[in-house]
DNA sequence: GTCTATAGGGCGATAGAC
DNA sequence: GTCTATCGCCCTATAGAC
């Protein structure tokens, strides 16, 4: 027998989640957490910058699908580029739609956990913008392009866990709505 | 005489700016800002919700203006909407500069700091939507006009603390990137 | 693994304005 | 009398230091 049970990690992400939905953010303190994962309080701090970080494990996976699509994907223009990057992070992250869900309920119940949500999204643009700039768009156009990216992702994840279409189906709805936002008459005359 | 001098508030916002500048956010107490002040800890929390806040006491003002702006705007199609209304805002912020310029730097020293502000960058977004959706805007179609806004007044926000322009000039000057992102080809063939 | 400083909330007391 | 701003002290949990 070992002499710690593995993926303390693991479990400690299980418990929080868990206790985050039970009882709400405010009400579970660490020692709570690391008392169910097994652990002492010191393991968590340890594995976790905070008591939110342990919510956003996933989120460096993110944004190297991200970077990544945009660095590999073929010559087009900025906007369409940052589209299908969205789009392939959507595809990474469609089995796991009951958790996204669990996870929103919670991050939209607790500001706190808002705000750390948004500085990962926010750290995610940064990261698109220096991938489409490296791909040689302009500066400003690059910041622009990652922001409305973002925006993209964002919107169409509201749409995601809220009605039945699958994650990419989302995102390509939300681009087309971007698309006829800037051509408000519905054909212009070819 | 008074019991008090008047404007406690103010003190503490003056004295948290300076002291955040001189040795950095986290090296300042709370207890630093309210001995400069000259009041106590206990009357700093209530005032402010928490350490972060003390800069922060502006963005509800600026959330009026822009959804204000958006009610009143003439009929035209809402990403217009949302652009004069960001314009608005910035001719609001216009003769506050270095101020700005100062708790930028401050901000931009402390993720913490930066957290706050996407949150309240993110709750302006979601006042304008719901703006949006007072004047009839679908839901979709709002939210992402929005979040549009919202990313070009960050852009628009960098490039005037860091160049020359006024606030309202490089306003402008991104909603005419974000043109420019939506037609690649610089004119098509009319 | 232990120790400690700080954030931030709760509660009652005080003193001025009205 | 009421209302409101401030104070002071006690408390717990976070998070960093040792």
């Amino acid at each position: 027998m070992a002499r710690w049970e593995p993926d303390a990690r693991g479990r400690l992400m299980l418990a929080a989640l868990a206790l985050y939905t039970e009882r709400g953010y405010e009400q579970t303190t660490v020692a709570d957490i690391a008392q169910r994962a097994g652990v002492t309080e010191r393991t968590f701090f340890r594995h976790f910058a905070d008591k939110r970080e342990v919510l956003f494990d996933g989120s460096g996976m993110l944004q190297d699908t991200v970077v990544a699509a945009i660095a590999a994907y073929k010559e087009a223009p900025p906007l369409d580029v940052v589209g299908a990057a969205m789009e392939r992070a959507a595809v990474a992250m469609q089995d796991r739609r009951d958790f996204a869900r669990q996870r929103a309920a919670i991050i939209a119940a607790t500001p706190s956990l808002h705000e750390r949500e948004l500085l990962k999204l926010a750290t995610l643009g940064t990261a698109a913008a220096a991938a489409l700039r490296d791909r040689g768009v302009p500066p400003v156009a690059a910041a622009l392009a990652a922001e409305l990216g973002v925006a993209v992702f964002k919107v169409a994840f509201e749409q995601w866990i809220t009605c039945q279409l699958d994650f990419p189906a989302c995102i390509r709805a939300t681009l087309d709505e971007l698309s006829a936002l800037h051509s408000p008459s519905p054909a212009p005359r070819p």
